[in-house]
DNA sequence: CCGTATTCTTTTGATATCAAACAATCATGT
DNA sequence: ACATGATTGTTTGATATCAAAAGAATACGG
């Protein structure tokens, strides 16, 4: 008796996969919030990555890149080539750190911070219609699931 | 009387975009997801990308790329690029449709079936773990509230 | 049938993303 | 001071991502 080797997956398991899989869902959301905010920057010229990239950088201590990578959730790698397109927009200025010369920190430029004012104002307009389009139960059912996530 | 331009953003503001900002958690949860099913399906030589994409060709009438594109929450153009190393790979074959020359169906192979014969096991083992990791309450918060994006 | 608008996909150009390998620097013990 | 190992970033190579524009084919109105 030889196996059955049919054209297809058992369409049981497609389905499964595809009404439960969360990496598929939050890939999905991630792709149309990313759409959504960079729609509404691009006025400004950032990206939703930039923007918060850029607002990350607000701390009296400019921050290493080690740092931010984990708040980012980001490898290390992704954020050294992040980093170059708003440096050369003079966003932000990469110093070494002179305790450590191994590391980088990133400062944001006057000119950084005058746009990202702006941004901030873009960021809290289209937020507030996310979130009302969301509902708040499931905007904080969301965001308690997201930060779960990061906990694992 | 000028404006004050301190040399950072009120950290109010800061802390409100970091405590609160959607997109960024979804990307930050996004990508964390994607890393561990990343690495849960490198010894088949898939991503979490290509896996999805490969489990929604598991249908009688191979899908179109234009349906499958707002199924993956993806723009088409990225879903032509993301074909491109699976075709080279014979797990799937691009084919027009005979009824529209403009459309492209995208045929899982045989070979694709057996591979993601394999990657089925590897997800659900894989989705078992994230699972007992979030509980099931944060699950289902989660799902839910990434099912409310893609409505939005 | 013809012309035009619409639809479906691809190309292009820029940025994003990660793993793996590498380079530079620091820290520690001797 | 030195050797060794750990830490911090960058580079490389492959894929992913989108918007804008362009190409090909269909649909629709006249």
């Amino acid at each position: 008796m030889s196996e059955a080797r049919p054209d297809l997956l058992p369409p049981e398991a497609v389905r499964h996969v595809r009404d439960t899989c969360l990496c598929l869902a939050a890939q999905r959301a991630a792709r149309r919030l990313a759409r959504r905010f960079d729609a509404a920057l691009r006025p400004l010229g950032l990206t939703n990555g930039q923007f918060s990239l850029m607002v990350a950088l607000n701390q009296p201590e400019p921050p290493a890149i080690g740092r931010l990578a984990p708040f980012l959730g980001m490898d290390p790698s992704t954020l050294t080539a992040a980093v170059k397109p708003l440096a050369r927009r003079g966003l932000l200025i990469v110093e070494p750190d002179p305790k450590d010369r191994r590391s980088r920190r990133l400062r944001i430029t006057p000119e950084g911070v005058a746009l990202m004012r702006q941004a901030v104002e873009v960021w809290r307009a289209t937020h507030r219609e996310l979130e009302a389009a969301l509902g708040g139960e499931r905007t904080q059912a969301l965001r308690g699931g997201l930060a779960a996530v990061d906990r694992t």
